[in-house]
DNA sequence: GGAAGTAGTTACCGTTGGGTAAGTACCAAA
DNA sequence: TTTGGTACTTACCCAACGGTAACTACTTCC
């Protein structure tokens, strides 16, 4: 195997495994909200407004077990959660803009617009 | 509503566009293939070793019509067919980059290299 | 007491993403 | 004529992703 397949072995294994945790119509949405500042359940809910508490609820607990983001809750009247991005969720941010960009750049091409 | 909440409207809404795009387990490492080279049918599936005919076949063609390969059939002895990144597929770079980036950070992190 | 806001959970169901296996069609070399 | 290489297509099936709707539990406000 030449040098140049090598590299594209190893390239294609670590971004596989990057893609399976980000994957699905959501966790991206739920991060990028988040660069926003910390939110509560029903902010992120008004923001993305048409995910359903169940999927939010699963997507959450999710990118919770991959330490993307953290759940606290306080314990106020009424109790409320919040959550926020973890140092590994916030270094996600250079990979958001990048996808906006290019979401820019793809609107105008093929889109129109 | 608050002009960071608009901001976040609109990076949400081209973000979604964008992730409908490349979503699925094969449309970036495709992608990602290609950055490598032009390459044929058979060259890809040897690249991406768990990747069946028929998704590669699906996701080509799902690439192609959103104009981020092209398809090109050379009437050698026997038929080749060489896939290539458009332009804007070669746009994808600096996404592609980020998201390896991320990766290893992810692996660092999580997974524990 | 009833409504409304907090943050979810649960049950049910349908679509689609993806996997497996086999088949197609063409040509070349042995 | 059989094998092998090119590039797929087709049929079948299952699990996971995602949607809808209803329900829970607690508290405060009216």
């Amino acid at each position: 195997m030449s040098q140049k397949e090598k590299v594209c072995q190893q390239k294609l294994i670590v971004t596989r495994d990057a893609l399976e945790v980000i994957q699905g119509k959501w966790r991206i949405p739920i991060v990028l909200a988040l660069t926003f500042g910390d939110k509560r359940f029903g902010e992120i809910q008004r923001d993305i407004v048409d995910i359903s508490p169940k999927m939010l609820s699963q997507e959450l607990k999710s990118l919770e077990t991959n330490k993307i983001i953290t759940r606290t809750l306080y314990d106020s009247m009424p109790v409320t959660v919040e959550y926020s991005l973890t140092p590994l969720g916030h270094s996600m941010k250079k990979l958001l803009d990048e996808l906006l960009n290019w979401g820019v750049t793809f609107r105008k091409e093929v889109v129109g617009r």
